[in-house]
DNA sequence: CCTTGACCTCAAGTGAACTTGAAGTTGCAG
DNA sequence: CTGCAACTTCAAGTTCACTTGAGGTCAAGG
């Protein structure tokens, strides 16, 4: 009845068919069943996928997050990961202030080469020092996923 | 003379020989000749080598680092998409802040389930409303990568 | 009842950034 | 002078998170 076909969740979660696919695949969603051979899906599902989203965003891989569903299905979440993951999390945001902070002075900076612009030294021996991780997704994809990007799930 | 091999800039960069070889075939760097069949590489390759690692640090890709660097070889990198991607690095660090305080708080929140803590709620919310990226890094390599991590590189 | 389009499965492809392996060559310590 | 560790090339493999394609099934509208 309120059931949802994987289009209804595609449309309303912003997550390509495909992708569900994927995740069920991975055990990282369920569905209800099936009518015929199509899978029905609880709008729980809704919600689900936006803790999925959550923790991708926070730097979670799949099976990471595959993990923090309990095998009985609900979100049995390990607190220690949390604030160990808040704590990364943390590092990496001092990370990139302090590059984008040097990415600010560099882009106006008056410096004839950037190699000649003291403050972007200063940046260089903050690398150096190991400050710096890379965060990595690429140009292609993060297009096409900004253009995909709406993920209103009204609700 | 002061020129170093493979296995030297390997060594005082941290980066591995195998990855040296790849981005010269990239186009990020450059060896200054050879002895025999061996690489030999200027010392400044070091300098180089933690211009490519901000680079990467600030989620630029290979191509685009490659691109900062002038056929001729010294970067002219251009200040406006240093702009444009403090722009975005800003924005990332804004939604990881906000990411960041929720797990803080879903650590060590007293709710019997994620879903039932309001802050929860709140942060899922925020990630329903699209505020999120994701950064994508995998547990294997992290690891690896952060066993490897000392690129000293004592100047 | 029949068509059709939305769904299905399974295999293979993608792209980024490297790593690994096999097979060959060689600078240089002893 | 010789042996071998360390380099070389080139091809293929790896991981992650999906996407794409081929070929098949089937629920529902006309």
């Amino acid at each position: 009845m309120g059931d949802l076909d994987i289009a209804d969740v595609a449309r309303r979660s912003g997550v390509p068919a495909s992708a569900l696919r994927f995740y069920e695949e991975k055990g990282l969603i369920a569905s209800i069943g099936r009518r015929g051979l199509k899978r029905l899906f609880d709008p729980s599902i809704l919600e689900r996928l936006t803790l999925i989203a959550l923790g991708r965003a926070a730097g979670f891989s799949l099976r990471e997050i595959a993990a923090m569903f309990a095998p009985d299905g609900r979100p049995r979440i390990d607190r220690r990961k949390l604030a160990a993951k808040a704590e990364t999390l943390d590092r990496t945001i001092r990370e990139m202030t302090a590059l984008r902070d040097g990415l600010r002075h560099a882009a106006v900076c008056p410096a004839r080469s950037h190699l000649e612009c003291p403050s972007f030294r200063r940046l260089l021996r903050a690398a150096k020092a190991g400050v710096i991780r890379a965060p990595q997704i690429s140009a292609r994809k993060a297009k096409r996923r900004a253009a995909r990007r709406s993920f209103k799930q009204p609700d």
